[in-house]
DNA sequence: AATGAATGAGTCTTCATTCAT
DNA sequence: CATGAATGAAGACTCATTCAT
């Protein structure tokens, strides 16, 4: 084999992926890991069965390359450290912003894997270090540095950063559920968050 | 056909049933509703396959058991309305430490149904209703009471009430995937939620 | 066990086998011997599963006491020889006018255990022995005995009453297929039957 | 993807239903349809038990494989509506010689599927549909025909032909039920069967 | 004798995976 | 590389039969 073809063969062998992938994606959202077919992916895509194998060693590779593709989407970084020199609040509510949006775009991702993700014990370890300890570790690092700044008062910094973490996951989760008011307000919720969270729900002080 | 057997043959039902989704609960949980087989079942049960059938129609019945079990588990009422003539803060955490602790005992059901509630149209919108929505009308009844007594400050109801009820969904998920940090903290958790919703983040005033 | 109560103790074994034989031959009738399962039957009989087991040795053993039944309804053979004295095509449709009411009621019963018959040998070879070659020879003997007082055209014996015999039961089979003209026309067919197999079809030699 | 192919791939697809219906109808015929089993036709056709559900979409599937072909070996016509001009005892030794003779080809197809048809709805409608009603129809054209012409006597047509028709099916009963006689007097049954009809049982007027 | 809960062997059917073309 | 027919292991579910009560 050439090595001058290499180039464009990875080219096509990367949309190749891409293409299974996004059939498998769709499929795997719609019914579900085991529910989903080999068939069914490949018909979706395109393709046959047989070039499925081609690209992936087995059906839950698939599931691999849908979660490599979605750390892709989720790169969080820049924009919190870039935040301390914002004010709190405005900062919550456009990272919250940047947050769901994202959320948005990468909802049948999500859902193909998630379910899965909480029974297959691999894929757990996967899932928790690419994407939970992440973002939890950035968002600890910037709790800690405004508390420092005194933007932020004293809290219990790991708990609290795994109950925003947590509010994102269980918005996903909710929104899976089908919920209307959340769906319908999907808009609304950075501001919603960032005031409930910056300021809480107690009555305003000078009132 | 004595009718005075009535009584305790139901009786021997119910616990037959019961012993039966133990099983069942354990073994989802454990590895999930589709690479769980009945076989699996049986044995953790302490019965034969057939017996299974003998209670329940189908395997996906087991998950509708295991809801209803749940869902006696997760009564929640009495608790909530009682709490207007409390202290807003106090009765935050007082009800953030019932709703974990109960989360603790009823964690293994809902890692046996939840991955498959998210992928199962028919078992979504029935847990939808019979958890999400229950407790989120009960949360937006009491909200909207604190808010016209001037406890709470005025907000989006139902997205706040999305928003904490989403808070222990992910909760739950964050400890399904296994994350330390949460384990260990979980007892402190209430305290640093009912701050974190009602004070937020935002430094004391007063400084 | 006082041997006094053996003619009663008879008798109720005996009406609780009719029982159970008379649910049984009208499942078996409805759905096929293997589609009807014994719980049906027990339903259908008013007993318990177990209890067919008091009086049978199996499922299969409930077809034998079908079928035995069947033969205590089938008897020939007085009508067949005395018929010698009388007009041959009177005594046609005399006999075919029996053999057709037998049919009519007793035809839930074959319906029961003529599909498994042709499928299964030890069946097959009962059934034949008490059924068909039983008739088979009593008409053997009477064609022959016909054909010897000239009452009757010399023809192969075995081989014509194999036709006639094969007549009924196609008939039968007919039936069960549920032919409308058929149907309507039972009661005509006797003497349809009988001008048919006497006179034949072709044209009136007077014409 | 070169359409030249299709042919060939069809006539690959073909071949293996012809290969996979001949299993099934050998052993349907021996065991019946319930006692057979998918591993032992696959055995039989030398194909995995997987391989039958890639052309068939479940076992009752076969059923209407074997109909069909069935089907396609009855075909009867021309020779009946040609025969309106042959003398009418020679044409219906013609007729029944062809009929005798196709039942002895389809013997153990229609073993294979008559058990099952007098027990299920959906076959029994389409096999009287497809066999009886088809055939019925022709024979009563034939007749009412020849009667027309003087050729036979006037009877009444459709029962007179849900006799003869009846006649066939009772013969392919009593041959699967292993009757000596008619087995080995087969070849002379047509014979037999046109002088019984046509001439009737009744003694030669000139005697 | 009657019951019906328990049993578990047996079967159809699905579907991920392979491999010859 | 692509194909898709063939494979066969695996699993949900049924149901005749048993047996303790």
């Amino acid at each position: 084999m050439s090595t001058a073809q290499d180039p464009i063969r990875e080219q096509l062998i990367g949309a190749r992926r891409v293409q299974i992938l996004d059939a498998a994606t769709s499929v795997f959202a719609e019914k579900g890991f085991h529910r989903a077919t080999t068939k069914e992916i490949a018909n979706a895509a395109g393709v046959s069965e047989g070039t499925i194998y081609n690209y992936f060693a087995n059906k839950a590779d698939l599931l691999i390359g849908i979660m490599v593709r979605l750390a892709d989407l989720q790169q969080l970084g820049p924009e919190l450290t870039d935040g301390l020199h914002t004010d709190v609040r405005d900062f919550f509510a456009a990272i919250f912003r940047h947050r769901m949006s994202r959320v948005e775009a990468s909802r049948e991702m999500i859902q193909a894997i998630l379910p899965e993700v909480l029974v297959n014990t691999e894929l757990r370890q996967r899932f928790y270090q690419q994407f939970v300890l992440q973002i939890v570790t950035l968002l600890e690092q910037y709790l800690e540095a405004e508390i420092e700044l005194g933007h932020i008062r004293p809290v219990n910094v790991p708990l609290t950063v795994r109950a925003v973490q947590s509010l994102f996951v269980g918005l996903l989760i909710l929104q899976i559920l089908g919920d209307e008011p959340l769906r319908s307000g999907w808009d609304d919720m950075p501001e919603t968050l960032s005031t409930l969270l910056f300021d809480g729900l107690k009555p305003e002080q000078g009132a």
